[in-house]
RNA sequence: CGGGAAGUAGCGCAGUCCGGUAGCGUACCUGGUUUGGGACCAGGUGGUCGCAGGUUCGAAUCCUGUCUUCCCGACCA
């Protein structure tokens, strides 16, 4: 990789990281790879949560909660699993600290030492599994569809705010069927409410897809997922929902009885989305001046900021925006009235551009002579002056109008930056020069999967759900193809 | 674990090559003028220069060691 390129990608990290500190959501903690999620952005996470939790509980799902701590042995019963997640787990070895007898200060009691090692979870399938072999004996008892809101700790080698960190926060579902039709359905309809959610709420643009079998979840059958595309290009795994089969059942002899009273196996899925899903928005959407954030998600849709010299005009000023605050929230929009004396309004401006507030509304004594207000949109950074009469209305408008319009913008982004390429010279050039996805045939083989990642560090992100059939030879090896897949350079 | 960069006031940085009273911007405090795109003036508070050794009359600066963070790679949601 050539020095400019590096330099680039070192610039487009100081972007986004700067993005996430100054817009307020995070910061780097005292713990390594660890981060602390700051008021605006845990908002901004709880508001996806809610949504999220809802669109599970819609589908029929309920909440529940399992252990932080998975003995070892029970990472140990499947096999693939374990290949996947034991390289980088937190161990809980010890259970006491005593104090120093040489003054050192605390040290680990050696005596305090657990017969068996606790893991910290990385995911929870086994712990859950094996909770779900004392409640499953009957085809009664089926399907068992289970959430849980948790956080999960990765020794990953290199973390990144939001994208990649030691201990995220996330929401797993875990369910049990009597079926493999029944469990591959449910694998199936988890990834489109995540594929919805993301283009409902986020205004992200995705493309469901399946992985190939080197990039499948460790334990998994199938792995179905949603790849989105962020500014520089690089494709982003937004969300997961995996198809198990028997794997985890046989693992942990999950047996049901069914209807004719013959004993099998249960079928399962798992699925996932984090608070990756927060970087996600910070990369596919924010600009130079800042967040640009999607209404239906914002912690704050609105911000009014009044223009005044001196107490008495103050006073004008919030008495008419008092009015508006109560007619804004009674339509239930998040909004503020940041009547703050220590920030000018210059100031304030910034500062919530910088925040992504998708409505800015100012209003001075020069405003209400004319029985007007200017309103600010923060995602094309438009400003038009309005009649105060029905300003409301008018933003309630204008938030849905942002909402599909961050959508659109974001999609011609991504449909643009899609292209086909059809010779291996091709295929290097636009990944070096245009970025992007790139659909190309490949020969179906993990060896020519492999093979295209060392040469160009470009991975299949999935092969497209509802892709169109097309004969073709492989980018790289020239063996015949049956369809396109997708590659791109990834988080 | 490799390669690169950096640790100096809450934050952002200069000073280090060439050793000699600890600096700038910003934030903060006080007073005043201001307020339609990150205000201005005046005064003020705040730092064992990451840590530990060494050289020296004298170390932020030179030497040795060590820790931490960020960026790039391997790993990965």
């Amino acid at each position: 990789m050539s020095k400019e390129v590096t330099s680039m990608e070192q610039d487009y990290s100081q972007w986004y990281n700067d993005l996430v500190i100054k817009g307020g959501l995070a910061d780097y903690s005292a713990v390594r790879g660890c981060m602390v999620i700051k008021p605006y952005g845990f908002t901004l996470w709880e508001n996806m949560r809610d949504a999220l939790d809802k669109m599970f509980k819609d589908t029929g799902h309920v909440n529940a909660y399992f252990p932080l701590f998975i003995p070892k042995s029970f990472l140990n019963k499947e096999a693939a699993h374990v290949e996947g997640f034991a390289k980088e787990c937190a161990v809980v070895t010890h259970y006491r600290l005593k104090n120093d007898p040489g003054g050192a200060g605390l040290m680990v009691d050696p005596e305090a030492k657990l017969e068996e090692e606790l893991i910290v979870r990385p995911t929870s399938e086994t712990i859950i599994w094996n909770t779900y072999r004392d409640w499953i004996q009957s085809y009664r008892d089926l399907p068992l569809l289970i959430n849980q809101w948790a956080n999960v700790v990765r020794w990953e080698m290199r973390t990144r705010l939001f994208l990649r960190t030691t201990e995220f926060l996330w929401q797993e579902g875990h369910t049990a069927h009597a079926t493999r039709e029944e469990a591959v359905e449910e694998a199936e309809r988890m990834l489109e409410v995540y594929a919805s959610f993301a283009e409902e709420f986020m205004a992200l643009p995705v493309i469901r897809g399946i992985k190939s079998a080197s990039e499948r979840f460790a334990g998994a059958e199938e792995t179905y997922c949603i790849e989105a595309m962020m500014q520089d290009g690089k494709a982003l795994q937004a969300g997961t929902s995996h198809f198990l089969g028997q794997n985890f059942a046989r693992a942990f002899d999950v047996k049901f009885s069914d209807k004719d009273n013959k004993l099998d196996y249960v079928w399962a899925t798992s699925w996932g989305v984090s608070t990756r899903l927060v970087g996600a928005l910070v990369m596919a959407h924010g600009d130079n001046e800042g967040l640009v954030l999607p209404p239906k998600i914002a912690p704050l849709q609105v911000v009014i900021i009044p223009i005044y010299k001196g107490d008495e005009q103050k006073a004008l000023v919030t008495e008419k925006v008092q009015s508006i605050l109560q007619e804004l929230k009674s339509l239930g929009i998040r909004v503020k009235y940041d009547d703050n004396d220590n920030a000018r309004p210059g100031w304030k401006f910034a500062e919530y551009e910088m925040k992504g507030v998708p409505v800015r509304l100012a209003l001075g004594v020069r405003d209400l002579e004319k029985n007007e207000i200017e309103v600010a949109r923060r995602d094309t950074k438009e400003k038009r002056v309005v009649s105060l009469e029905g300003v409301t209305a008018y933003v309630e408008n204008l938030l849905k109008d942002i909402q599909q319009q961050m959508f659109n913008k974001a999609k011609i982004y991504r449909d643009e930056h899609i292209t086909p390429a059809n010779s291996w010279e091709e295929f290097e050039k636009l990944l070096d020069e245009k970025g992007g996805f790139i659909t190309a045939h490949w020969d179906g083989t993990p060896e020519t999967e492999e093979a295209i990642k060392d040469k160009t560090k470009a991975t299949i992100r999935c092969i497209p759900l509802r892709n169109n059939p097309e004969q073709g030879t492989c980018i790289l090896t020239g063996k015949p193809s049956s369809q396109r897949v997708l590659f791109a350079r990834a988080y």
